[in-house]
DNA sequence: AATACAATTGAGAATCTTTCTCATTTGAGT
DNA sequence: ACTCAAATGAGAAAGATTCTCAATTGTATT
């Protein structure tokens, strides 16, 4: 429980991606890494740099790639910060949404869907199909209401 | 009611923008018709070829800076779609979220805010305080679905 | 352990999006 | 009409993302 890197396990990530036919390379495993030990959301930045510490000389475009894919996997989600920029965190598990803190960019995920109880009314309202929803939170954590 | 560009009047508009001193141009006042007047949400693009039409040589740039301030205004929303990128329209009245059509790109509002009325209890849980949220959902229309 | 092959990578070019600069124009108060 | 700050147009600049292609590297097979 001291150390949440790899929850998943490597070698969960490793049959997550052979189930795929896809290569298990350091550079992915690096990015996902990255994002696991990572408390708050990471732009695509940061994350290049982080992944340099462990790798040196993994090219920007490898992240791109490697982000695309374990998003296309569900392992990472991409979000909108509000100034209109991407970041990434690893996905959490079942179905959650992230509260974002708007000073210190933390996150912190909710469980309850309040979209659950209204979809289906809403679908007969509307006559529309739901399929999918987007949902972020924002506000001031504890630590920085302080 | 048969035509709704320009609902908020363009006396209105124009009282919103000297309220603000804010110079009340037919560039600005072209972005918010061309807003007014498509059901789908825009991409930057798709407003500057419209304005051209109303405007001919309207720049990009213009378009950028006409939009953020119609957004700091409060007339309207940027939406971050799918596939990454950005869309804007008009701001809807009140406290409501989109539903995107995911094929047509059209958009239908809904008044019914689920966040309402469980923020207060996540504030509670969380110890955070919830200052904003942002909600979208995406399906299939009855046009499309057909 | 060595081999072969397709998938992946690095590097930089290319593209796309957004912002910036600055000379010129224009809205709005006088 | 006159003045002045605000806004615009054009293109440069900056930033974000994707593409290209030769070189490299996982993985399955021997």
């Amino acid at each position: 429980m001291k150390d949440k890197v790899f929850a998943k396990g490597q070698d969960g990530i490793r049959d997550i991606f052979h189930a795929r036919k896809l290569k298990c390379t350091p550079q992915r495993l690096s990015v996902f890494k990255v994002l696991e030990e990572s408390e708050t959301y990471l732009s695509i930045n940061s994350i290049h740099a982080k992944v340099k510490a462990l790798l040196p000389g993994t090219g920007l475009a490898t992240v791109y790639r490697s982000l695309d894919t374990l998003i296309d996997l569900g392992l990472v989600v991409k979000v909108h910060l509000e100034d209109g920029c991407h970041s990434y965190a690893v996905a959490p598990e079942g179905h959650r949404h992230p509260i974002v803190c708007t000073e210190c960019n933390r996150v912190i995920e909710f469980a309850e869907c309040p979209l659950d109880k209204i979809s289906e009314k809403l679908s007969k309202d509307t006559g529309i199909e739901i399929q999918n929803h987007f949902l972020q939170l924002f506000g001031k954590c504890r630590g920085c209401s302080a």
